[in-house]
DNA sequence: CCTGGAGTCTGCCCTCGGGGACGAGTCAAG
DNA sequence: CTTGACTCGTCCCCGAGGGCAGACTCCAGG
């Protein structure tokens, strides 16, 4: 039971390469049951088999060799289960990004293009919004504005006043990991800002437009393309740009049909 | 319009980092229009941004530079739309061994721990099976056993045969890529082989035997576990090993639920 | 013309889990 | 004792860049 045997030996009987198994003893993971200080020989014991199956079980899962030395080191099953848990949450959200990834190639495969936008320039109207301005990081995006907008609705059915358009969104100012927004509804009768909003006449006229049929994280693409497109047109930003929700996420149902338009008001110079 | 700007500006124009824009040139995804000879600086004009974002596009789908730089050199777009569909796969497959992952990172955490399988010994009655042996390698291994079964199963019934049990797979040779199988299933009433089978006398006798419940493919690491516990009980491995199909997959349906016996013939040494 | 600050260059080290090769030392059987 | 198999540590490699260091370059203001 307490035979010694070789790193060659052990590998054939676990099933990993000895390149594996120098790995897991300098990580921690694995460290033989003697080493011999003249030779620096690696000598394990069958009972170790054990363990090194378990590592080359978590590996088939690509768990990351810190996450399984935790679980080695976790005596109590209960809270094995709960690190397994943890990898689980991982490994879900890998395969919706994947899955997400998949569906974005194959809109590609459908358009035939890898991205093309119409672009063009248009005037536009002035318009009065009522809005809200706030900073959200980029990943609580969709919370956050699903709250402002309804919010601003909330606002303007109080006031006695009535939409007059499709919400739209201002992206005012972009730093790298904050982003200041204004989540805005164009606006009929009313006079005056309830507390905490904002009423004020959107500047209008020229703009680079476009639209964007797709889920809204695409926007970010979108919105490249129209920047490239102003830069290579030989116009001038002027302003912040916006988009403007066509139609609703909430009746629409499939992200693939939401309608965007991206305006980016522009100067010819 | 043929404006050139330094990698700075073209960067934050097409929203990849310095350092990326450095990488494609140097790998050939996207040269800069021009280099100054004498200082080594990058310009780039605008209208290169709209290659730079098919670039961001693809990569934030993870596809490799080799495979963009296929893309981007393909004028064809019916064939930019194989090269997608390449890739379309690629990712589908990649969803499905992740699919696979979280199945069994489930089943550990439903049974609480990484693998548990009961092992104990068993003395098996010898058998006469009908069986036919060939070579596959790893992968094509559920496909060719496939066929062999129905095989099998064709020539017991023509030779006026009938199966005596659940059928077995035998693990004769296991070199790296290939390996030796013979697919057979215990058979009462013939006294001579078909042609092209074998009739044949399976030794019974002491063995190491565990049942695995779950997907096929979880089947080698239940041999390993054997394996060492045959080592760690310091018995003796004593011919091939085993594995009888107690149920039907085309019957069962769900691989979570396949029941496999691994024998695994030992002497006390 | 000079200077300072911002921008850019190349080159090196790091990631993660090992695979492959190299030269030197070690073990065990004959 | 020899020989062949085994094992040791070390270095380089994979992909797609991130981070840093040190040197060079550009441009605007004085």
């Amino acid at each position: 039971m307490d035979e010694l045997m070789p790193i060659g030996r052990f590998s054939r009987l676990c099933w990993l390469s000895i390149k594996a198994l120098r790995v897991y003893d300098d990580q921690g993971l694995l460290h033989p049951a003697h080493v011999d200080p003249d030779s620096g020989y690696r000598y394990y014991t069958p009972d170790q088999a054990a363990t090194a199956r378990v590592i080359a079980t978590l590996r088939t899962l690509d768990m990351p060799l810190a996450s399984i030395r935790e679980v080695l080191a976790e005596p109590d099953p209960d809270r094995v289960r709960d690190l397994l848990d943890r990898y689980r949450m991982v490994l879900e959200q890998r395969i919706d990004r994947h899955r997400h990834m998949l569906n974005r190639v194959e809109t590609f495969i459908r358009k035939g293009a890898v991205m093309a936008y119409e672009i063009t320039t248009r005037d536009t109207a002035p318009t009065e919004v009522l809005g809200t301005t706030y900073p959200s990081s980029v990943d609580s995006l969709p919370q956050t504005s699903a709250v402002a907008y309804h919010r601003v609705y909330a606002a303007i059915a109080e006031a006695g006043g009535r939409p007059a358009g499709p919400p739209r969104m201002v992206y005012l100012e972009l730093a790298d990991d904050t982003w200041t927004i204004e989540a805005c509804v164009p606006v009929m009768g009313l006079s005056q800002a309830p507390d905490g909003f904002s009423l004020h006449q959107v500047r209008g006229g020229l703009a680079a437009v476009t639209r964007h049929v797709g889920p809204y994280d695409e926007l970010g693409l979108a919105y490249r393309e129209v920047e490239a497109w102003i830069e290579a047109q030989g116009l001038t930003s002027n302003g912040a740009p916006y988009d403007v929700y066509l139609n609703d996420p909430s009746e629409v149902g499939d992200p693939a049909k939401l309608e965007t338009e991206i305006v980016w008001p522009v100067t010819r110079s």
